[in-house]
DNA sequence: CGTTAACTTGACCAGTGTCAAGGAACGTGG
DNA sequence: CCACGTTCCTTGACACTGGTCAAGTTAACG
């Protein structure tokens, strides 16, 4: 079960740019790609952070587990994400890939080191650990205070707006992966979502479970009681 | 049941040391006191942040309210710690004093003057923002996937661990507090507390029912499943 | 096309929430 | 220092949301 990187990922000088990271000395610094395959662990919790990683494509979760195996994810990781970043020298999460996924990669060292030179690049840390921050500030809101019902419509808003927002939304998790992430069973799950497609504020596209249609965002919005 | 700060509270030159600080400029900033009596708002959700806070004495909490009412506490400030730290230019929670307190304060824009110029400054604000950060994860494990003993459980051992590591604690905030800390009710946390007292792994001092005896350490953590 | 994994739905159950009552602690003013 | 009112806390009875267990269906994949 565990992929473990063999060969150094250290190819392909590239920029911090594509990181996400703006920089005024914006040095060239090295950059590579990885691919995991489905269900294949990225790193585990507690490991060493060697690397920063951005997905390319594909979709990761991050969770803790208890020792009896209950399991909270604490965040999806889609398309531009970047994630993996910590401030101390270790993983506080396993990061899985959820679908075939690739990844791109940077020396985590290498980052610290720009950083120190580079108070934008610094900036730009401390930006990205103030949104992780906000996200998990408002998913304990979630966790603590809300419905089943307003847990999986906040989750598919969630989901859209990250999604480009169209409105139709081609989910990569499963039932469970949504019920460990909302602090839910995957039954309870799935009868959110099919009270919701009663309702007629969602529905399924085709012949697939994992296509979403939000057919009403503002009533959505009110389930979701939002602050 | 609003106190807003009326007097500018800008006297009393002092070092960024005391909040916390370490830096090689080192320079003098403007550092204040000011007290808040017990239920008093320090500020409100969405205000702007002007100013960054360190209790000096007494406790705070920090709290997300949904439109109904529904409160979840993302954290208690003690003694010695530092709140109303934001790298957006509002607050994300409202903070409230919960017996009288006696805060430091800091300008927001003292301390990001210092940061772009001192990268040991910068540092810091990193540093605290990663604490945070993972306090948070750590209670998204709890409010998702733990029960009302295990919560209590671990409240008690957090509490103890934050207010020296005695083994004996003097709870600043109600029931109800604990209960919006942790996700539950006031009942339940009261139930669970009694529960614990039954099994001889925490005890009551004297007539009161905030000051808590940890018996059992050792219980305590098993029953807290930590990891 | 067959096998397996994922999803839905139903019946039942358990853990927490709700409502209510009583008691203990605390603050206030006499 | 005491009496009173208020707030906080505990405990019990009951309700209800969401969890568990199980069966059957649908979709995914080799």
């Amino acid at each position: 079960m565990f992929v473990r990187i063999t060969t150094d990922p250290t190819r392909r000088p590239n920029s911090l740019r594509d990181l996400g990271m703006t920089s005024c000395s914006n040095p060239t610094v090295s950059l590579s790609e990885f691919s995991y395959k489905k269900g294949t662990e990225i790193y585990g919790e507690k490991e060493a952070a060697e690397y920063v990683y951005q997905v390319k494509t594909g979709a990761v979760r991050s969770y803790k587990l208890l020792s009896d195996g209950r399991r909270q994810i604490g965040a999806f990781h889609l398309a531009g994400d970047i994630f993996g970043l910590e401030n101390g020298d270790s993983h506080r999460f396993t990061a899985e890939a959820i679908v075939d996924t690739t990844v791109r990669l940077i020396r985590r060292q290498t980052l610290e080191l720009v950083a120190d030179i580079d108070p934008v690049v610094a900036n730009n840390l401390l930006n990205m650990t103030t949104n992780n921050l906000q996200h998990a500030e408002d998913h304990m809101l979630l966790l603590g205070r809300k419905t089943s019902l307003e847990r999986v419509a906040a989750f598919v808003l969630e989901m859209d707006q990250r999604l480009t927002g169209a409105g139709v939304i081609a989910l990569p998790m499963s039932r469970r992966d949504i019920a460990d992430y909302l602090g839910l069973t995957l039954e309870t799950v799935s009868r959110a979502l099919s009270r919701l497609h009663e309702l007629g504020i969602i529905a399924f596209l085709g012949t697939t479970q994992r296509q979403i249609v939000l057919s009403d965002r503002q009533k959505l919005a009110i389930i979701d009681l939002q602050g």
